[in-house]
DNA sequence: CTCATCAGTTTGACTTTGCAACCGAGTAAG
DNA sequence: CTTACTCGGTTGCAAAGTCAAACTGATGAG
């Protein structure tokens, strides 16, 4: 959507652009638990009305939910989970995982597998080794055009500095 | 650190509570890049200064990061990473993906994995069945009580409901 | 002496958030 | 018919958070 975010060009930062925003992906979750009615979202998330109002608005544009109505002669209406919405899946499921283990003292809530343990432990196979990902194992690599691991080249100006008179 | 949260007890709105501000998460970033002083991360997230720096005291106080003098007579000090912030780079992952799927056209960045494949691509996998984990085979256990998945049960307040009269 | 680096803090304008109340369409009870 | 209630928001306003730029203060380089 934004392309000028300041900083780093970074998947990142452009991810938190779109569901960084406070309330943003605890409606996700949600709607992801199946609590799809507006009511719903905002006694279950804790979120200030109006604030979720926005953040579903955003999130509409955005791409992650979509806002369908369901009944016709009482209007109503439920936001379910874009595929860009069900693959942030995957982020909450990070989220929870770190603040089971750092934010709270026992988890209040658990995933459990189909394989029929009740705890979700789970493994980050890469799918080429075949090996568990260890994180010293990955290496960065810079593709933005300017930008190092260490920050923009030299100091010279990231937009439209193409007057071709070296920077400084 | 702070249990009275508003809403259902979620280890996600918990961790969201010490990480979920803005910048948060991007100065992480740029610390577990290596980048571990103020004005690399003020430059290279693009956090205006004192923003950061309140970040900075946040993340300390959760337990995230620490702040270290590495020069005594030009007083210098640096930020690095604790266990749980290095385990926020899972986190950070799952963004990172997230976004290069949805929120950028090109990914300006990539992981390289220590097999030697260029682009990174990584499976979740259950550890006790071995198989992959589709999220469709997850279900969701509720701990918290007085809350199932589809809110407070019936009604009832939740702070301090011990009359043992049912609630409305 | 002057300039630059590093790690912030200060200042003042601006934006976002939270809270409570309200609204309108429709349903339900008396 | 009147009143109350549900759902899905909107409105008004004060408080909190955010921003960019300038400033501080300690140190070192030329």
């Amino acid at each position: 959507m934004r392309d000028d975010l300041p900083g780093r060009p970074c998947s990142v930062a452009a991810a938190l652009n779109l569901v960084g925003e406070k309330w943003a992906l605890l409606a996700v979750r949600e709607i992801a638990f199946g609590n799809k009615r507006f009511d719903a979202i905002a006694r279950n998330t804790g979120a200030p009305r109006d604030r979720l109002a926005a953040r579903l608005r955003a999130l509409q544009a955005a791409g992650v939910v979509a806002r369908r109505q369901y009944s016709e002669h009482p209007p109503r209406w439920e936001y379910e989970l874009t595929e860009a919405g069900r693959d942030l899946r995957a982020v909450l499921r990070a989220l929870r995982a770190w603040g089971d283990k750092w934010a709270v003292e026992t988890p209040p809530a658990a995933f459990v597998h189909s394989c029929g343990h009740s705890d979700l432990d789970t493994a980050l196979v890469c799918r080429h080794c075949g090996s568990e990902v260890d994180p010293g194992d990955l290496r960065l690599r810079v593709l933005a055009p300017g930008w190092t691991r260490e920050g923009p080249v030299s100091g010279s100006r990231q937009p439209s500095d193409d007057t071709g008179h070296p920077a400084r």
